[in-house]
RNA sequence: GCGGGCGUCGCCAAGUGGUUAAGGCAGCGGCUUGUGGCGCCGCUAUUCGGGGGUUCGAAUCCCCUCGCUCGCCCCA
């Protein structure tokens, strides 16, 4: 029989890794409970449409990255490659905007179909927040303030803010129409694969990593001269707010964002750690968004956290502590002792113990030696003299073989008065 | 989609053309029919990702294929 393997780019998490995974989405949680934000869940599962319009259709998320299929009702699905739109479609859907401005955030997996390599799966996990309904230049401030707290609470260093003002879709339009002409100039000087941008998505230039692009743009006309002067006052006041709080950060002007439907501010923090996966959290304002998707006109900004990409990096600051944690460990062989420690297993259980029970019906000497293993701070040792005896033995596995008398036969209302 | 590296037991790995494919960890059994961290003994790959070829003979050479991995592109 050949071996059956997982699909390409879908890992699985293996108990080991699961407690730091839990970790950080408790923290998370621990943020967003205290800035007031709801969860929000959605399906994985939406129609084709919602990205292509949403995301846009000339990006390379919906262009090339999509798992797209017909269902059998012939209806265009999309596994969901980002959680924003999904997020907005169910707020208008259910007319959450109407009621007022929603601060929602959300976590689970997203797909895209990439080469994988680190920090980039095909099915990988994001928590993001959504702001929605809110214009002032202090939500920015606020969501940007959340993110980096948040990532900062879960001990990780060499972290960078890079922010940058993409203005409105005019300014944009605007700019698009200054950098195509003055690119078109230089079309000679360009990479293969920006000649082709320039036709369909020339913004996305701008953060080329080639190196003879990149030299090429430090001459270009920049996005800022574009801005109006409210863009321009706008991103100045998100800046202030985060000198306010000691948030430090850079400009970036070459920052512009893969997604079309980012306006003003754009962000990502970055860490040097990582490889070539760089980003661990980006986010930005999508004032135009809902409309598009056939929602009420509502100004928004967002932010999402890659789950894999900050579980690497935790993962090279945690040392692996070893320490033994409260649980016990019920040895028990012979006959009417297998019975009663089920029955003392239970009773542990009900006030709230860790217990496990060892089901092998090995020798002492072995149960005991897995108890010690397992990392248990206590074994129970039930053979079938105790049983008659009505008693159990209970040892503290903490005190080591030198203190081998560290053990007591205690009754069983004694026992379970002791581990409440 | 395009490049580079790699694929020998659950994990780490030696072996680079010649009769039986080292070793370590983990696992299992025993020394110890009822007591843990150490020690000792034993067991665990008819087979080297898969297929084909070269050869008297291949894990070792060639071809194809699959997978993993890092990078490009792009993004979290």
């Amino acid at each position: 029989m050949e071996k059956l393997q997982g699909l390409r780019g879908m890992v699985d998490l293996l108990p080991d890794q699961i407690t730091l995974w839990q970790k950080i989405e408790e923290t998370a949680r621990r943020h967003f409970k205290q800035a007031a934000i709801s969860e929000i869940r959605t399906p994985l599962l939406e129609a084709t449409e919602l990205f292509s319009r949403g995301v846009g259709e000339s990006t390379d998320v919906v262009s090339k990255e999509m798992y797209s299929f017909l269902d059998k009702g012939e209806r265009n699905c999309t596994l969901r490659p980002e959680g924003t739109a999904s997020v907005v479609r169910a707020a208008i859907q259910h007319g959450l905007i109407s009621q007022g401005p929603q601060r929602l955030w959300y976590s689970g997996p997203m797909f895209r179909y990439e080469r994988p390599q680190a920090g980039r799966q095909r099915q990988f996990h994001q928590i993001g927040v959504e702001f929605l309904g809110f214009v002032e230049p202090r939500s920015d401030i606020e969501a940007i303030q959340l993110a980096w707290d948040l990532l900062k609470d879960t001990q990780v260093k060499n972290l960078t803010l890079e922010l940058n003002s993409l203005g409105d879709s005019s300014d944009r339009k605007m700019y698009r129409q200054t950098l195509i002409k003055w690119l078109e100039g230089h079309s000679q000087q360009l990479d293969e694969d920006s000649q082709h941008r320039l036709k369909t998505n020339p913004l996305r230039i701008l953060d080329s990593k080639h190196p003879s692009t990149k030299a090429l743009l430090q001459e270009a006309p920049i996005l800022k001269n574009s801005l109006s002067r409210e863009s321009l006052e706008r991103f100045e006041k998100v800046q202030i707010g985060l000198d306010e709080l000691g948030i430090p950060y850079t400009v970036n002007p070459f920052l512009v964002r893969g997604l079309d439907y980012y306006s003003h501010t754009a962000f990502e923090i970055t860490t040097t750690e990582l490889g070539a996966q760089a980003t661990i959290c980006g986010g930005g304002r999508y004032d135009d968004l809902i409309k598009q998707l056939g929602g009420p006109s509502t100004p928004a900004i967002g932010w999402a956290i890659g789950m894999e990409r900050l579980a690497l990096l935790i993962a090279q600051f945690a040392e692996k502590k070893t320490h033994r944690e409260q649980k016990i460990y019920v040895v028990n062989r012979g006959e009417s002792a297998e019975s009663f420690a089920l029955m003392v297993t239970r009773n542990l259980r009900l006030k709230e113990n860790i217990v496990e029970i060892d089901l092998s019906g090995a020798s002492f000497s072995k149960q005991l030696k897995r108890a010690d293993r397992s990392g248990a701070r206590w074994a129970i040792i039930i053979g079938d003299s105790e049983v008659q005896q009505g008693k159990v033995i209970l040892k503290d596995l903490r005190s080591g073989l030198e203190k081998i008398a560290k053990e007591e036969r205690i009754n069983l209302d004694t026992l379970l008065k002791r581990f409440v």
